[in-house]
RNA sequence: GGCCCUAUCGUCUAGUGGUUAGGACAACAGGUUUUCAAUCUGUCAACCAGAGUUCGAUUCUCUGUAGGGUCACCA
C-alpha cells in the first residue's frame, strides 16, 4: 500500500506594512497556483506583529490587491499574528523550559529596546536544506549568535511566529522570495528544537528595478494598486508576473489562469533575478486590450473618460471608443491623448492652416481640385459607411496618387498630423460634417 | 566586510558536450489603405573572464570578476 499523500499547504504571509508589492503578487500566485494544481490550499495569514508599522489600510489594500487578481482562497481561515499572543508564549515556555531558548539581559542601546529579551539557545551546527529552485544550500549557524526570537513572552518576534504557524496550520510548502534564503536556517534551527517537520523550501528570485536592485518606491510603482489605477488590466498582470522568473519552455507568451494551473511547473523556476520591464507589461496588456470586445472594453475605460467624451452620444461613444482602443496600452493612456488634441476632431470642426492641407509638392491649386473631385464624389454617396466612402473614392485617388487625394482629405477632416484615416473619419463625422469640414478646407486653399 | 545566491541578445527567456545558439519585447528598415495606430516581412543583437576535464566546451569543474540578497529587540 502505498503512503497517504499528505495534502499540499502553502501559504501567504504579508506584512501589512505596506500596500501589496508586486513582488508579493508574484509569490501570491505562485504559491496559489502551486497549491491548486495540486489539489491543495493556499492559506493566507497576516505577519503583523511589528504593531508600529503594521496598519488597517494596509491589510485592506492587500486583500483587495489579491483579489482583484483573481486569487481566491478560504478567507475564514485568515488571521493575524497579533490575535495568536496565548499560542505563541506556549511555545515560547516550552523552549524555555526545555531550555532551548532563554531570558537574557540586555544593555540598552537604542530608544525602544527592553532590557530583557528571549534568545534562542544556538547549537551553533552547520544546516543543510535543499531549495527546489537551487539544491543544497549549506549554512554555518554559529554567526547567527544566540539570536533574539522573542521581545518577551507577550511579544514574539518574526521568526518564532513564521515556524509556530507553519508548523501548526500544517504548511508542507513554503515559497517565498530569495530575499528568506537567509532567514531559513534560523528557521530550520527553531522547528527542530520545536520537534516541527521541514517544509519544503522554493526561494523564487527576486523581481529586480532597471538597475538590477531590489525593486523599491524609488524605482516608480512598486505596489499593485498603482497598476490597477493606471488602467492595466488583472489578467495581464497575472500573465505579465507568471513569466517573470517562470516559463513553460514553449513559444506561448499569453496565458489565461486556467492555462497556468495546466502548464506551471514549480520545478522549472529560474534562478537570476528578473527586471520588471514596463515596456513588456505594456505589451501583454495591449494584447489583452485587443482582444476585449468593445462591450467590455467600454466597461472597463468608462471610468477613466474624460467628462468630454463621456458625454457624448452612444453612438459616437462606440465610435470614439474604436480609434482609442487600437491606440492605448492602458486605459489611463486616453487621457494623455485627449490631452494632446489628438481626438480634437470628434469635438468640433478643426482648425486648419493651409500649408498642412498640401501634399509634399502639391500646392494648393492641387489639392483644391482633389477636394472639389472627393466631394463631387462623396455627394453621390447613399449609404455613408467608412468601407462604402472608400470604394467610391478608392478608384480617384489611387489614380491620382493616394497622397495627393487623401492627405487633404484626411487633414481637411482631422486638422491632424495623425489621425485614423480618411475613410474612417468621415464614416465617423457622417456625410452632413464631413462635407462641410472638406468644403472649410477648400476656402482655405482658396 | 562576513555569509548566501546569481551570471545566454538592451529586457524576459529557450537550448545543447558537436546547433546557422531559437523565440518574445524593444530598436531599426521596408510592405500594406497617404499620416498615427494596428498588421506583415526583414535587420541588428547574447553564451562575463581565465584555467582545467575533453577529440571538442556556451554547456561539466575550479578560480576570478561583476551584480544581487542578507547580516534588527522589522518582517
Amino acid at each position: 500500500m502505498s503512503q497517504i499523500l499528505k495534502k499540499i499547504i502553502t501559504r501567504l504571509p504579508p506584512s501589512p506594512t505596506g500596500n501589496l508589492h508586486v513582488g508579493t503578487a508574484r509569490t501570491a500566485l505562485f504559491n496559489y497556483i502551486f497549491a491548486k494544481q495540486n489539489k491543495g490550499e493556499m492559506l493566507f495569514r497576516l505577519e503583523d506583529t511589528d504593531k508600529a508599522r503594521s496598519k488597517v489600510e494596509f491589510e485592506e489594500d492587500i486583500l483587495a490587491g489579491l483579489g482583484w487578481l483573481g486569487i481566491d482562497f478560504d478567507q475564514s481561515k485568515m488571521f493575524r499574528q497579533s490575535e495568536r499572543g496565548d499560542i505563541y508564549k506556549k511555545y515560547l515556555e516550552k523552549l524555555i523550559a526545555d531550555e532551548l531558548a532563554y531570558f537574557s539581559k540586555e544593555k540598552v542601546e537604542k530608544e525602544g529596546d527592553r532590557d530583557e529579551v528571549i534568545r534562542f539557545k544556538n547549537s551553533n551546527k552547520k544546516i543543510t536544506f535543499r531549495d527546489t529552485v537551487r539544491g543544497d544550500i549549506e549554512f554555518d549557524t554559529t554567526e547567527l549568535g544566540d539570536f533574539v526570537i522573542a521581545k518577551s513572552l507577550e511579544e514574539p518576534l518574526y521568526h518564532l511566529t513564521v515556524v509556530v504557524d507553519d508548523f501548526e496550520t500544517g504548511v508542507t510548502n513554503v515559497i517565498r522570495g530569495d530575499d528568506h534564503i537567509s532567514n531559513t536556517p534560523r528557521q530550520i534551527l527553531i522547528q527542530e528544537a520545536m520537534g516541527a517537520p521541514q517544509p519544503i523550501y522554493t526561494h523564487l528570485p527576486l523581481i529586480l528595478a532597471p538597475d538590477r536592485s531590489k525593486l523599491s518606491k524609488r524605482h516608480g510603482a512598486v505596489s499593485l494598486i498603482e497598476y490597477k489605477n493606471q488602467g492595466y488590466l488583472p489578467e495581464a498582470m497575472v500573465n505579465y508576473l507568471m513569466l517573470l522568473g517562470w516559463n513553460p519552455g514553449t513559444d506561448q507568451e499569453i496565458f489565461s489562469m486556467s492555462e497556468f494551473l495546466k502548464e506551471f511547473d514549480l520545478n522549472k523556476i529560474q534562478k537570476g533575478g528578473a527586471i520588471f520591464d514596463i515596456v513588456k507589461l505594456n505589451w501583454v496588456n495591449k494584447e489583452y486590450i485587443k482582444k476585449m470586445s468593445d462591450v467590455d472594453f467600454k466597461k472597463n475605460i468608462v471610468d477613466f473618460l474624460p467628462e468630454k467624451i463621456k458625454n457624448k452620444d452612444e453612438n459616437l461613444l462606440i465610435k470614439i471608443l474604436s480609434v482609442i482602443k487600437e491606440r492605448i496600452d492602458k486605459f489611463s493612456d486616453v487621457t494623455n491623448i485627449v490631452e494632446a488634441g489628438e481626438l480634437d476632431y470628434f469635438f468640433g470642426m478643426p482648425d486648419l492652416k493651409k500649408e498642412d492641407l498640401i501634399w509634399k509638392e502639391d500646392g494648393a491649386d492641387i489639392a483644391k481640385q482633389h477636394l472639389d473631385k472627393v466631394i463631387e464624389i462623396l455627394e453621390k454617396i447613399e449609404n455613408f459607411s467608412s468601407e462604402n466612402i472608400k470604394e467610391n473614392l478608392w478608384d480617384y485617388a489611387t489614380k491620382q496618387g493616394r497622397g495627393s487625394v487623401l492627405w487633404p482629405m484626411r487633414f481637411a477632416l482631422s486638422g491632424q498630423q495623425k489621425s485614423p484615416d480618411p475613410f474612417t473619419l468621415a464614416g465617423i463625422l457622417g456625410k452632413k460634417e464631413t462635407l462641410e469640414r472638406i468644403k472649410k478646407a477648400i476656402d482655405i486653399l482658396c
